[in-house]
DNA sequence: CTGAAAGCGCTAACAC
DNA sequence: GTGTTAGCGCTTTCAG
């Protein structure tokens, strides 16, 4: 059992500062008023010592908690995790928000939510009442889920919403990864390979970004003249069958697609499996790119055209702006919603289309 | 910025019970001596409220922090996640640390720490103080960490560590994943397929499992007879260019070893590109069996056979103990090392020998 | 079996 | 500028 007592604590620090506490946890918090030769003392004292505050006694003294809570959807990431499919979301979260999180003291906590249940409010409310963030991280699919919006907005807690526009006014600081871009991305890309049928599989109505993608493909299509027709979207669920689905439907078309953006990698795996199946070559009479660029696209045959959705990145602007705008670091009022843009990079599943 | 006070402390179930504190608190701690009508009159106000309690207010007043550390090697786990090459070792962990954590209504936190720096200490000691953990899980390169075990030791902070037989008398809680086994498991399969000449490729000296797996290598080669040469033995250090190195050294030997038995992945992914570069087929010419089984060995050509790690069942394990040990349900003392034994998943990358 | 008191380590609010 | 005083919400004593 860990001991009651905290080896030293602010009262040692300030007796041997001479000191009073508030002056040294004014010293810790770098609050203004304190005079320079009284702050050296004091952090001397506090070097020697090696003294580090309790996080949970700064809590309870009524400041912050210094915890991020990321939010994610349980289920699928517990199928992710099982399925060990390399889908490595979760990790690009921790790579990015959580090394931001230490680089201002902070920890970053991941919590797993389960939406279908309608226990979410108990569920994330419990979280938050044990643990009290500063601030909640929330992914899709639950970005703009009413409910945990506004349960955050009645605890006052600062939150920030990856995949999401915010434009619901539902308040939180909105990111996006630029879905709508990243979709024109790819079909300018097969569009200058000469590809005039370029058929979509759309990710799931449930995440907001499935349609912006769908907008981003309709959009870059009409610029180039080409014909975005019902016939060459369809919609996937994120996983492999769904992609399969998805694939035939796509390829049994005519005239068929000589060129398919899938909405994730699953379901580019799928399409890749499907086109074989149906004998046709990729790139040869099959051009492909993906979305995500999560660690496989690098190793199927042929490796994956795709889109690199920046996660990390975005983490970390989340978290930067959650702890400073707790902080009230109210520099410069950022304007919503804040776009991390992703990039093409550019594998062996796209070629010329055959004239 | 939350709110300084709290919804619903325990003050208001005590007095929406008509009862004290105390007997609110014995109830959440299910602390023996209460009457049956007692507890069900408390649990009934604390359900009708919604009473969770502050983990930082249950430290404060000297129990538990419902918090267990996972700590994890900076540089390498950042290494993995920038370069994304599938490694889910830290998603494995989650998988099992976590959900065993909320199970108790524990949660797992993941810490980086810098072994190199000899900060060390200070490092993992400003965690401590910070978090104060009810548990700490330790995994390799640190799991034999003199420093580290001292410093949990002094601490008498309950720690795990995962990949140690403990057999150091350096205490704490020892799993292993059986990589002395599992290399035998992996020679067995390579041995009965026909092949007498298995090279290994082992791990860093850093990790003690290097030595078991080669262990196990040498124990199952001379159990069927066949002569574990210094020769068909060269070291990696866990990455694509170490493993390079070494399986050109183990190919270029006369006789050429007829299979491989890479201590991870990605050495074998690198065995993989220097058999092809050497005009090798696989498994034709050359058997190749991996450790890790990470989601790309699907995804080679040919897909790996390879050793599957039970990372999350291990760390599930380790959590269950530092909980069941810590909360003193001494029910039966476990023998250490805890063994947690993986498989052998047999794919496309081994096969018999040509005779 | 239950209650009352004291205190954990820290910070906000107020004095000086 | 700095010190003093009250808590924060909970649990551990210790009484009854």
């Amino acid at each position: 059992m860990a001991q009651r007592k905290q080896a030293v604590t602010i009262k040692h620090v300030a007796r041997d500062a001479g000191v009073s506490l508030q002056t040294v946890s004014r010293v810790m918090n770098n609050v203004p008023n304190v005079s320079p030769e009284m702050k050296r003392r004091v952090q001397a004292s506090i070097d020697r010592l090696g003294y580090v505050p309790s996080i949970a006694a700064q809590r309870m003294g009524g400041s912050r908690s210094y915890i991020i809570l990321a939010i994610n959807d349980r289920e699928r990431t517990i199928a992710d995790w099982q399925l060990r499919q390399g889908t490595d979301w979760v990790d690009q979260m921790l790579l990015g928000g959580m090394t931001k999180c230490a680089e201002h003291g902070y920890r970053m906590l991941i919590e797993l939510v389960d939406t279908h249940n309608d226990h979410v409010e108990r569920e994330l409310g419990a979280a938050l009442t044990a643990l009290q963030p500063d601030g909640v991280i929330i992914t899709p699919p639950h970005s703009d889920n009413p409910q945990i919006l506004a349960l955050l907005q009645a605890r006052a807690i600062p939150f920030a919403r990856i995949g999401s526009t915010g434009a619901d006014g539902l308040g939180g600081i909105a990111l996006t990864m630029d879905d709508e871009g990243s979709a024109r991305l790819a079909v300018r890309h097969l569009a200058e390979l000469g590809h005039r049928q370029i058929g979509f599989i759309a990710g799931p109505a449930d995440y907001q970004l499935s349609g912006w993608r769908v907008d981003g493909w309709r959009a870059e299509m009409a610029l180039h003249g080409l014909d975005a027709a019902d016939s060459l979207l369809e919609t996937g669920d994120f996983t492999f069958e769904g992609g399969t689905r998805a694939a035939r439907a796509l390829l049994a078309c005519e005239p068929r697609p000589t060129a398919i953006i899938a909405s994730n990698d699953q379901m580019a795996f799928a399409t890749l499996e499907v086109a074989s199946a149906l004998g046709l070559d990729v790139p040869g009479d099959l051009s492909l790119v993906s979305f995500d660029n999560t660690p496989m696209a690098r190793f199927t045959r042929p490796s994956l055209t795709a889109i690199d959705q920046p996660v990390a990145e975005t983490a970390a602007r989340a978290v930067d702006l959650l702890i400073s705008q707790q902080r009230g670091d109210d520099a410069d009022p950022v304007p919503m919603p804040i776009n991390v843009s992703g990039s093409l990079v550019v594998r062996g599943s796209t070629a010329a289309a055959k004239s």
